[in-house]
DNA sequence: TAATATAGTATCAAAAAGGATACTATTGGA
DNA sequence: TCCAATAGTATCCTTTTTGATACTATATTA
């Protein structure tokens, strides 16, 4: 391993993905592009309109989401990933990969137990 | 992207990898190979023994730590990461880098508002 | 005139996470 | 006999995160 601890750089990455809604939010405007704000909201089961604003203004402030708004009545305001925002593709996706495979693992864990 | 966010086991990645004190952990098991309780402890500035004991804990559940305690008096515990931990290593290591550059890109940012 | 749609805020409450501090058991050594 | 060392627990407290709910503004439409 090539990281040292004392200089370690994962937290920020974790500080950005973090989150009970983040990743989901993150996947839905990689996955269908451009959403309006009440898009995601439908799009992402149980979230409060409160913790939708607040992540979407987390990943505004980090440059990883933008958000347009149009001047219109009812309001209409867009968000979508950022070229840079993209740059998080691969690590959402390794998560993503080690994700699946560790249910497995804790599916061998427990059918062991069990026999 | 491949992800669909409906079967998404980002989460699942994110909850080993969350909490204060586990990327730090896990980094110096990686890095300096097996370790006491105290020397963890030692390397991990500002944990309390309450908070090592808590993340070990959840990372020997999840089967990427192991524990193996000495019969001794003192007691002597020793931490390592296990063959299966490793599997996180491209994962801690893709986010490090990512970080290092996300520092950067901040900075430029602040540099184009400050001119 | 009243209801509707949209993208939020504001307020209060609950739950989860983290932290400070004190305490325990045991044995070898001074 | 008393202290040091190790790997914890137990208890209480504070902070942070999350959630539920109600509320707002305003042009359009019925």
């Amino acid at each position: 391993m090539t990281i040292e601890p004392e200089q370690c750089k994962v937290e920020d990455a974790l500080g950005i993905l973090v989150g009970k809604w983040k990743p989901i939010i993150l996947l839905h405007l990689l996955d269908k592009g451009t959403q309006r704000f009440s898009e995601l909201k439908r799009n992402v089961p149980g979230i409060t309109q409160k913790m939708l604003t607040k992540q979407l203004r987390e990943l505004e402030e980090e440059d990883i989401v933008e958000r347009v708004v149009y001047p219109q009545v009812p309001p209409k305001v867009e968000y979508s990933i950022t070229e840079y925002g993209r740059s998080l593709e691969p690590i959402l996706s390794a998560m993503h990969e080690w994700g699946k495979n560790h249910t497995l693992h804790k599916m061998n864990k427990q059918s062991k137990k069990s026999s």
